[in-house]
DNA sequence: GAGATATACTTGTGGTCGCAAGCAACTGTA
DNA sequence: TACAGTTGCTTGCGACCACAAGTATATCTC
């Protein structure tokens, strides 16, 4: 069977996809973190918020979204929430969820990281791929995902 | 110019990447630790190693090759050393340079955990693209890596 | 050959995150 | 109502890794 067959390309694959990620990231971040003192993880949790309904999402959703466990999402969401970017707000009808919501500081603050941030992804990605290749990789990358997630209080 | 049209795909792409990542790295990670006691770098330390001439790379060429600090290969290297898969060796050229040598069991660890783990790869990957498809990706991710990196004892 | 600079490596410290365990609240069954 | 199981969230702990600083060796300049 192909099983075999496709594990060196696999293999190839996947080691590239290691590679680049360690170095895109470890380079991404630390601009991020020394321009405005945001980790990826917490750029990212920002653009969430801002994208939702009423810029709030219960955590757990919010966790998934991003790719964190719960204990993951509730210490990002400490740090978010101590410098007032992020405020936690109760569900009406199921007492175990919280949601966090983005504050206007935090939208604020997003938009300040905003254009530096999407410059540097835009930097390191555009002298390698074109448009199309650009598209192509959007589109196998996002096999990858499992989660979309929607937002609701509804218990369940 | 075409900055800003790319703009959107590149984010696209980038999240997907990230995403892609997180999810793929933590189920491998954890499956390689629980099935063999083994880091991912772990692992692509010992296989690096073991492709090299006389398996022994300059530890800072192994840095660069996984995407490692210098400080993060004295750690790394240091657990596997307690284990007994791979040795320190000095250089006769240059005394400021330590070799990492893959020992005998280094090479038989690197030989237990590598079919569960290219089948714990390839499991993830198959069910999401073509022979084509990884082609194209590899291709394409590949152009991420920037080091490939040669290793001998020539001072500078 | 003395001093400045660069390179290879290690160690102290701190940040991020996963896992396991625990608590509180909800749901289902009888 | 009572009890078991599930779900959302937090906390203790440990692993991994980057940064900064320090040591030892090598190279370059005069």
């Amino acid at each position: 069977m192909s099983r075999q067959v496709l594990s060196y390309q696999v293999h190839a694959a996947w080691v590239s996809f290691l590679r680049g990620h360690a170095a895109l990231t470890r380079d991404l971040n630390t601009q991020l973190v020394a321009d405005h003192g945001l980790t990826m993880n917490d750029y990212e949790v920002l653009l969430r918020l801002s994208r939702a309904p009423d810029r709030r999402m219960k955590r757990i959703e919010l966790a998934q979204s991003v790719v964190l466990t719960p204990s993951g999402i509730t210490r990002l969401l400490d740090g978010l929430e101590a410098e007032g970017w992020v405020e936690k707000a109760g569900c009406d009808t199921d007492a175990r969820v919280t949601y966090a919501a983005l504050t206007d500081a935090g939208r604020q603050k997003l938009h300040e990281a905003a254009s530096s941030h999407l410059g540097d992804i835009d930097r390191l990605f555009t002298g390698h791929f074109d448009a199309a290749e650009l598209t192509t990789l959007a589109e196998l990358l996002g096999r990858l995902d499992g989660a979309a997630g929607h937002s609701d209080c509804a218990p369940g």
